[in-house]
This record gives structure tokens, C-alpha cells and sequence, in this order.
DNA sequence: TCGGTCATGTAATGGGTTACATGATTTT
DNA sequence: AAAATCATGTAACCCATTACATGACCGA
């Protein structure tokens, strides 16, 4: 149900076309809730169905600039302040945690090194992400900026912990021995 | 295509019918790859017509009791090892926060003020589970506890930034005042 | 014999991805 | 004139969820 609320979000910055926000997809929400074209222009077509969103003008090939209605922000608002969050329920890495077994002790912790590496990586990009942003263009820096400092945080938590577990199985493994 | 996978890793601690698995899936994996019956069923039908399990026996009330064939022991090994686990690339929790300047300042602080409180209160759960989850009960033991800690980690991380993004909030809106 | 639980399956629906398909307009 | 970009739409497929449907076996 989120690509509803992320159009009806990008939406609220002004009208824009469907192409439009398949270019503010990819530059502000592909990390947090990424969407396709295909999936975009069909989520246009039953927001405008519904009335959250109208056709406000036509351009030149065929362009169809939306725009949110009273309604559509209301249903945001709805959507941001009365209907809690759902967690995500699935992780690809910690499902490959509990079957780490299947493999030998060192692939177990060559999988958690790696995990350890790439989440150092991962730290460096948006430390250097966080230097180039502005940190007063628009209302979406604000918030992006708590958004960024999660990411943060995530990954040095994902790289402490990963180190940590990579040294809990060299544990095990002597202790066995 | 996880689903496989967990599949396959739950069969590796030997041969179960889907109901058995089912139970498996609510007991150990709900957290980190949940699965319905529906899904269960189809996806051991699928298994078994590639050769990755096998009918090994059957029961009472048409149970059939799969279990893991050497190819399947194979490819579980091969994702384990070889094939890079795909982050997660959707966040709902994040996707509210790039939204949060559609919401009065008390608004959005009260939602990241639940945010902590959520997290608080999932890691009060984790650590009474930490304590009931016997040390040496099988090899799932061993790494469901690196799992475990993973999450106790995460909603650490994730109440200490909930705290600190309210209060960015507050403290912008001191500002502007 | 009755209720619980064991046990499997199908159908409908929704969300997401990839690929196909087409064409107008602008820029070089 | 050609290439890049703008712009929309459709089809096929996969994965997941909910609901429906059925029936055998076991213990009290």
C-alpha cells in the first residue's frame, strides 16, 4: 500500500508528470521505497481513478502532469500520523544467519566478514553522501537528513555487530577444538 | 526466491511434511522469513519437480514427508556461499520520515516519539527471550543467537535514533520560533 | 461420537519486476 | 538527419496474502 502514500508524498512538492516522478523516485526514494515505471503510470491511473490525484494539465507528447487533491492529502495525512508503521518482516542476511551451519566454520565467518566489509563501505558512501547534501534546500533536506543519519547509524551498528559474530563463531570453533 | 531457501534450510535438520515445516516457519523463522501454508505447499511442489527434495515417505491423512536431496543440499550450500544476500531495499518506518513535513512539528515528533517506544519495548521483549532460549540446544542455537543479537542491536539503534531525530525536531523548531 | 489437530490443496487478489512496444520532441 | 531524451502504456511472470475447501485420524 506504500507506493499510494510515496506518490501522494512526492506529489505534494508540486504537480509533475509520471515520467517526473519516476526521476524523483530514483533520486530520493530509491533507497527507502524504490518503484518502477511500468508500476508508477499504473498507480497514477488508479489514484486519479480514486479522486487523491487529477490530471491538472496536458503537455506535449501526450505529457500528464498530477497534482495531489484535498483529498489525496488528506489520505497522506491519514497515512502519517493515525496508521502505525508495519516493520519489515523479512531479511534476506539473517535468514542466511540460521542456516550458516551448512557451511564450514570459515565460510560462516568469511560470509560474516564480508557482511562487516560491505556495511563499511556502505558507512563511507553516505558519510560522503552527507558532505554534498545541502543542508537547507527544501523541506524533504530536513527530514532527509534524519532519514540519512538512520542509514548511519544502521550501518555501523550492522558492521559492529557482524564483526562481533564473525569472532563468536572463531570462539566456538576453538573452543570445539 | 528465499522462500526456497529457508525451505531447504529447514529440511537440512532432517525430513518433515509441509505441516511440520509450517510449524517450523511460525516457530524459528516468523522473524526473519515468515511463510503461509499456501505459499508452504506450492513452494514444496515446486521443490520436489526440480529435484532439490523428495517424497521420502508417506502417512496418515496424506502426509508426505520430504526431504532434502544431495542437489539440494547443493544449491542451499551454493546460496549460502556464493550468491550476495540482497539488502533490503524497502522501509516504510524511513519512507513516513522523507513525509513528516506534511505533519505539524508536534505531529512528526510524536511519531518518532513512538518509533523509540516501539523499539523500547521490542527490546524488553528480546532480552526475556534471550534468557528462556536454551545455550546449547542444537547447531539452530548457535547462530539464532547471533540473529538475536542482531535485533536486540537494531532496536537499540533504532530507539537511540528515534530519540535524537525527535529531538532535531524539537530543536528546529526552536529555532524557527 | 465429538472435538481437536493433522494434513493437503486451490482460487482470487495485489504488489513488484522485466521486457516489450511505440512515438513525439528537442538537441546536436 | 540522427541521436538523445521525453513520455506513456501493456503483457507476462513471480511472490505473497487471504480465504475457501476438504477430509482423515486420534484421544477423551
Amino acid at each position: 500500500m506504500s507506493l499510494k502514500h510515496a506518490t501522494l508524498g512526492l506529489l505534494t512538492y508540486g504537480p509533475a508528470s509520471g515520467y517526473d516522478l519516476l526521476q524523483k523516485f530514483r533520486e530520493s526514494l530509491a533507497n527507502v521505497w524504490p518503484a518502477t515505471q511500468s508500476q508508477l503510470y499504473g498507480e497514477l491511473g488508479k489514484l486519479a481513478a480514486a479522486g487523491l490525484v487529477t490530471v491538472a494539465a496536458e503537455g506535449p507528447r501526450g505529457r500528464k502532469e498530477y497534482a495531489i487533491t484535498p483529498e489525496g492529502s488528506a489520505e497522506l495525512r491519514h497515512w502519517l500520523g493515525e496508521v502505525p508503521p508495519a516493520p519489515n518482516r523479512r531479511s534476506e542476511m539473517l535468514l542466511r544467519v540460521f542456516f550458516l551451519g551448512m557451511l564450514t566454520p570459515e565460510q560462516a565467518r568469511e560470509y560474516l566478514d564480508d557482511r562487516a566489509t560491505v556495511a563499511a563501505e556502505l558507512q563511507a558512501e553516505l558519510r560522503e553522501l552527507a558532505t554534498t547534501v545541502d543542508p537547507d534546500s527544501g523541506p524533504l533536506a530536513v527530514y532527509g537528513r534524519l532519514a540519512l543519519e538512520w542509514a548511519l547509524r544502521f550501518s555501523v551498528m550492522q558492521e559492529e555487530w557482524a564483526t562481533w559474530a564473525a569472532d563468536e563463531v572463531r570462539r566456538a570453533q576453538e573452543g570445539v577444538e
